[in-house]
DNA sequence: GTCTATAGGCTGATAGAC
DNA sequence: GTCTATCAGCCTATAGAC
């Protein structure tokens, strides 16, 4: 995550320019979208001038892949961490779970900036990185077959245990905003649960549903 | 969703080209988000002329503000009638997600578009239409209350098993055409499960979770 | 490394002919 | 209802001074 800098620090060094410009990008980028968030903006956001968007990044798009290429960086290790933990399935799973909102209270925008990726079917992403969401799916789908051969879990497909589990905790952190939108204007009082309840929820509602009671 | 027609069809009648522009723009900010869509884009797509936005729907905003609109007009009638069935909740909950999935295989663009929104914090979205938002949590709450009180659920809160159900399954629509090009150019093969493999398991996984078997 | 100034393209909207 | 022509505004990128 350090190799795509510029040349070399030679000059007077203000070393928070690039940090500054990256961390408002993340933030609009995942507020707005690619094309919802202008330079200006980023700019403006992290008290820097828009020119230096070029310098440091090499343009719009660059600064985009960099922010997805670092997000993915820093998640990766920690998820095979947790695969390749010598733990039962079954706890694997709730600390996949528990890791997954850790992620995204550090970093609040993380479903939402990879989701609106998903959602544009990767336009704006490299083949190169590709891998990285597959191995996101890779955790998952170890962690389940090690419980179905453990005979902890029902013989699921992966594949859709994934889909649910991930979907269901993407939605929840990305809709988080606009349930707070919903809670304050509404007449229906719609709470905002916790972080840690939905975590229990979630756990409690896959394992049971892969065939194990959890007390 | 016919009182925001144009004055009157009194001339030569070429009534295709508001449906037309409706689709496309269904499609396009499905596919790119509001501001990655261009009217031009969309009146190309349509056979259309640009000029017709502003003349048929008063602008590139008031069209998707009535996408939204019709949107989930043709979805509210069909979520209460499932939810005022006369029938156990633990058949109410699979015909609701039946029915998701079914409304997604209408309109395939569906939970993307709304999903969109969502992402944004409800940005180009009308106060008048965040009822239609609460209205399908309320569907969701009311099944599980009545699960609950019949005895067929645990205690859970409706809204963790909302935002669990709904977020499964909006991802799973929303990340279909994703999930297609990492298949295509993945090296690891992703298979693409048929939507009534996902239904089923979903089905089984939130029923099973919310305390009951389902066979 | 940072900034100003500016270029050049594209965006959404609309006046007015048919 | 439809189309062409056109406008003002905004967008990203960059040359060049410091």
């Amino acid at each position: 995550m350090t190799e795509n800098r510029p040349p070399a620090p030679t000059g007077p060094r203000e070393a928070g320019t690039r940090e500054a410009l990256f961390d408002a990008a993340l933030d609009l980028f995942a507020a707005k979208g690619f094309d919802g968030a202008t330079v200006d903006e980023i700019a403006r956001a992290a008290g820097a001038n828009k020119a230096m968007i070029s310098y440091h990044f090499g343009g719009k798009d660059r600064l985009h892949e960099a922010i997805l290429q670092e997000l993915f960086e820093a998640v990766s290790a920690r998820m095979a961490e947790v695969r390749d933990a010598d733990l039962p399935a079954e706890e694997k799973l709730a600390r996949y779970i528990r890791l997954f909102a850790d992620l995204n209270q550090e970093k609040p925008q993380f479903s939402t900036f990879v989701l609106r990726e998903i959602l544009s079917g990767g336009a704006h992403l490299d083949d190169r990185l590709l891998p990285r969401f597959l191995f996101i799916f890779e955790c998952i789908r170890g962690i389940v077959l090690q419980g179905v051969r453990e005979g902890a879990f029902r013989p699921v497909n992966p594949l859709l245990t994934h889909l649910g589990v991930v979907g269901a905790m993407v939605f929840f952190f990305a809709s988080t905003p606009f349930r707070k939108r919903l809670a304050d204007s509404g007449t229906i009082p719609v709470a905002i649960p916790p972080v840690d309840e939905f975590v229990a929820h979630l756990t409690q509602a896959t394992l049971r549903g892969l065939g194990k009671e959890t007390r």
